[in-house]
RNA sequence: GGGCUCGUAGCUCAGUUGGUCAGAGCGCGCCCCUGAUAAGGGCGAGGUCGGAAGUUCGAAUCUUCCCGGGCCCA
């Protein structure tokens, strides 16, 4: 009675195979745009937030991205992430609106639209060229958040928040007024980073700072009076004296007014021999090896003297080459790290020496232009020279009248202007600053320990080490310099009288220009009379103006004319929080702000600051920033590397869920690593999360919810089902907790083990067997369905943030319904369903089952695991199961429990029969009626005696 | 130069307060299945935890220094 393979006939058609519309070619690139498409002309972001209406509502606010260029990876990571906070949010339950925002003023915009105006500019009004700015801003917010869209984020595109709106500018002109109030603004003369090449001040954030070579210098400067210094020096009589200076800015000596020294610092006397003559200088005793090196003097210099720097203090000296007396200083930042510890200190052109001048009662001189030539204070020979030929015009001169002791070129990082590309140089210039260390009368603390204070208590850092970051820069900021002389932005509303001495700028003048803004739109800035522009304003009931003032701004005769700086944009995005989530009605403050970490300085501090002083409270709860992007070697991703992925490419190239699922697949704390590959690893994870879910789907095919759908009792608890739909509920809860504490890649991880582990290597494959053998209507199968069905469900709601199309796709083919949205549903409960201990004792030992069969194959030479049955020792808890589900789980035909038995062993099966229909070997294969061998199971399933 | 931060198998990453912590997934190699098939399954190899010194009975885990990245600043 042997089987042959004759007459073994073809089963196919009798088994219940998969069968599903849900295809396993995704083609994400050509169907994404389409799912896009139904999702707006279906209005899915209101019929959200109709859905959750009356929720508890979490506030996310999207910081603004600046509206030029097309969108790059950095925008593609920080879209993406905000999207998954506001999907799970949605998800979770909470009314979670997205409302994503531009940053339209600014310089970069300005630059390029003059550029491209060339010459045409000269003759071109603000106005004018304002106009072009804002179509170019229009432009690029179209552009991007088209691409944004693409990525499938979902928010109110219809209504961004644009800094160039006039509620929005008037909104910003509000937080200026009430910081007014307060005293908080002032008007100074002062040391900021200035462009020449655009003839503007530039903040901390529009620099870059860029290898340089300079020639560093080091000067002689000739003391006025031997007898002034101590004793202990022993300075020759008769003899001049210098003290000597190193500096890498040749051209900020010409405003030099003093030299500084470190009051507990050891200074020395020495005699050198320079150059055929014998000099007696000053330097730092810790430096003089270095300042006075054999490189730079004859012989071995000889040490006359030595005292304390605090004995050095106001000694008077003469400048090299400007008849001028200046005078030494003490200065706590003087250190031994370079130069010869004597620091020259230009007031003008330093923000410490400045610092030193205010203490001193230095002038703040700055004989250096807005177009970086020198102006008449200075001698003939550099009176109209630009900066940069000044350095070698004053080396020159330096070395004629014997004060150059030595010079070399000096490579360091200098800061530069961000569009130009141009070197920055410190210059003061009359600017608007906000102050942060002045408490005033309805605060008891500065700006910067509220600031410090809110870090300090009041708000979580994701990741934790944000605070130390936000601590350190808070710390270290200065006053901010609110001004920039501009054409493309909010117009800083200060009216001057003609003779510029005095200024008109109280809370109550700004906000009666706010209300022409808000009407008419900062254009009007420029258009309006100062009249027009204060018409709403009356000086004598102002109670922020002196008696003096209010004289003057009262007398009609009294002319006034505008300011002609603007914001810094820094200002415009730090006031969305009033801007936006107060003005549109938002709970205040946000539970979120999320950007990259380059934001601790930029706009977290610079909107905590403002928000501070208006509100008394920090505009977030909660602080989440990522890393940046680097390449595969961790260099940073820029065009001149040639490193750059291009974002419109990888979307043509994997589409937008794939792209989704490589976010909430890294871990974004730190860098993060970019390569090509890695999309495809990203892909290639994508597919397996797809076919689980479409072997799922196949499988129910024949399957009614309603109609099908087994009960779960108690007695149900032994079923691999119940085991099947206990996974389930444990995933649910740690990506429901994942979730919550926005960490997506843990959440993405738990869901692809899932698939990958749970589902399709242990579960689907052990049930494969009774979906496509059983009766279609066996109570096992219709179990294993109603099982199946739970998590298909589950599985889709729970990657819904994550991959949006596809989840949508796989919902409709699951529910059958065209007009319902996955993403209007919460996320999944947890099944109700008892499992059996027992199953933690299988899952213990299946690996080492799943090893002995492995073994046994290869010594027994057996092919196919159905050749094996598995023979175990008789155990109580096994002995609950059903050898079945056991034999299913470890893909083989039969598992028996030997009271005989000690450890796992392997019985060859091939002398049995072999089932022609589920290939199995169970011990109940038969040769039937119709001459074909199967099983009692198959038999009965085929109608078959 | 300063602040913050990172450097664990070929790749991406886990590794709580120092004591089975040397792990996972991918990839790779070998094999099976051919009724999830441009799919599915099993087994396996791979790392002196960037380097050096130190603290400790014991360190990937603490300290110091060095090397190499990133962000922000000077």
């Amino acid at each position: 009675m042997n089987q042959t393979t004759n007459n073994t006939k073809s089963y196919r058609k009798t088994l219940n195979l998969p069968k599903t519309s849900f295809a396993m070619k995704a083609q994400l690139v050509q169907r994404e745009p389409a799912t896009l498409k139904k999702w707006q002309s279906e209005n899915l972001y209101e019929r959200i937030r109709e859905a959750r209406s009356g929720s508890p509502k979490y506030v996310f606010h999207d910081g603004p991205p600046y509206a030029n260029g097309k969108i790059h990876l950095g925008h593609l990571l920080n879209k993406v992430l905000k999207d998954l906070v506001v999907r799970t949010k949605t998800m979770a339950g909470f009314d979670c609106p997205y409302i994503p925002g531009w940053d339209c003023h600014g310089l970069p915009i300005e630059h390029k639209v003059m550029q491209n105006l060339g010459d045409k500019a000269k003759n071109m009004t603000p106005p004018q060229i304002r106009k072009r700015c804002q179509d170019d801003a229009r432009k690029y917010v179209k552009l991007q958040g088209g691409q944004m869209q693409r990525l499938l984020t979902l928010a109110d595109y219809a209504q961004p928040y644009l800094t160039m709106a006039p509620q929005y500018e008037s909104a910003v002109l509000e937080v200026f007024a009430d910081l007014v109030g307060q005293g908080l603004v002032y008007r100074d003369l002062k040391p900021v980073h200035w462009s020449i090449a655009n003839q503007t001040a530039l903040a901390e954030a529009e620099l870059e700072y860029e290898d340089t070579e300079d020639t560093s210098v080091y000067v002689l400067f000739e003391l006025m009076d031997h007898h002034s210094l101590p004793d202990a020096l022993s300075a020759p009589e008769d003899e001049p004296v210098y003290l000597m200076i190193w500096t890498t800015t040749p051209w900020t000596l010409p405003a030099n007014l003093a030299i500084a020294v470190h009051e507990s610092l050891d200074y020395d006397l020495y005699q050198v021999n320079h150059q055929n003559r014998s000099l007696n200088v000053i330097v730092a005793s810790g430096l003089a090896d270095r300042a006075l090196g054999s490189d730079r003097v004859d012989g071995q210099p000889v040490q006359l003297g030595s005292c304390k720097g605090t004995e050095l203090r106001g000694l008077a000296y003469r400048h090299p080459f400007i008849d001028r007396t200046g005078r030494t200083v003490l200065a706590p930042y003087v250190t031994l790290e370079e130069g010869t510890g004597l620091v020259h200190t230009a007031p003008g052109h330093g923000l410490e020496d400045y610092q030193t001048a205010i203490k001193e009662g230095l002038e703040v001189y700055c004989p250096v232009q807005d177009d970086g030539t020198f102006d008449q204070s200075v001698p003939p020979w550099l009176v109209g020279v630009d900066v940069w030929s000044a350095n070698k015009l004053v080396i020159n001169k330096l070395n004629q009248s014997g004060h150059l002791f030595f010079d070399h070129p000096f490579t360091h990082s200098y800061p530069h202007d961000w569009r130009s590309k141009t070197p920055v140089i410190f210059r003061a210039t009359e600017q608007w600053f906000m102050r942060v260390d002045t408490t005033t009368a309805n605060r008891d603390q500065s700006l910067r320990q509220a600031a410090m204070n809110a870090t300090e208590s009041q708000i979580r850092f994701i990741p934790q080490w944000g605070q130390n970051r936000m601590r350190g820069m808070l710390e270290s900021r200065p006053d901010w310099c609110l001004s920039r002389q501009r054409s493309w932005g909010l117009p800083i509303p200060a009216f001057f009288s003609v003779d510029s001495k005095t200024s008109l700028l109280t809370a109550a003048s700004v906000r009666a220009v706010a209300v022409k803004v808000r009407e008419h739109g900062s254009d009007y800035w420029f258009s309006a009379t100062p009249d027009d522009l204060l018409a709403d304003y009356d000086p004598k009931i102002d109670p922020d103006l002196s008696e003096e003032h209010r004289a003057i701004f009262s007398n009609p005769a009294t002319e006034l004319c505008k300011s002609s700086d603007i914001f810094d944009v820094w200002f415009e995005s730090g006031s969305s929080w009033n801007a936006v989530l107060r003005q549109r009605q938002h709970p205040f403050p946000a539970d979120l702000y999320l950007e990259g970490s380059d934001q601790h300085r930029g706009w977290f501090q610079l909107s905590l600051l403002p928000a501070l002083g208006v509100t008394g409270e920090s505009p977030f709860r909660t602080v989440l920033t990522h890393g940046f992007m680097v390449d595969k070697d961790s260099r940073k991703m820029s065009k001149s590397l040639g490193n750059a992925l291009d974002v419109d490419e990888l979307l043509k190239n994997f589409g937008a869920d794939v792209c989704r699922w490589w976010v909430a697949s890294i871990n974004t704390d730190n860098d993060i690593k970019v390569d090509v590959d890695f999309f495809k690893v990203a892909g290639d994870e994508y597919r397996k999360l797809r076919n689980t879910i479409r072997f799922m789907l196949g499988n129910l095919a024949d399957y009614d919810h309603a109609q099908h759908r087994h009960t779960f009792v108690d007695s149900d608890a032994t079923s691999v089902d119940a085991w099947a739909l206990g996974s389930l509920a444990e995933l649910i809860l740690n990506v429901r907790q994942h979730f919550d504490s926005l960490v997506f890649s843990k959440a993405r991880e738990a869901i692809f083990q899932f698939c990958n582990e749970t589902m399709s290597a242990i579960y689907l494959m052990a049930v494969k067997d009774r979906l496509y053998c059983d009766r279609v209507n066996s109570n096992r199968r219709r179990r294993t369905q109603t099982a199946m069905h739970t998590i298909t469900d589950a599985l889709i709601r729970l990657c819904a943030a994550i991959v949006p199309h596809t989840s949508e796709e796989a919902w409709q083919a699951l529910h059958g319904t065209d007009s319902d949205s996955v993403h209007l549903h919460l996320l999944p409960d947890l099944p109700e369903c008892r499992v059996d201990d027992a199953w933690q004792h299988v899952f213990a030992n299946r690996d080492n089952w799943l090893k002995t069969i492995e073994d046994a194959r290869q010594q027994l030479g057996i092919d196919n695991p159905l050749d094996c049955a598995l023979v175990l020792a008789a155990d109580e808890k096994l002995a609950l199961l059903d050898l079945i589900d056991l034999a299913d789980l470890c893909g083989i035909s039969r598992v028996e429990l030997r009271d005989e038995f000690s450890q796992a062993t392997i019985r060859d099966l091939r002398p049995e029969p072999r089932c022609d229909r589920s290939w199995k070997r169970d011990g109940t294969v038969k040769l039937r009626s119709n001459d074909s061998w199967l099983s009692d199971r198959d038999a009965a399933a085929v109608g078959i005696e």
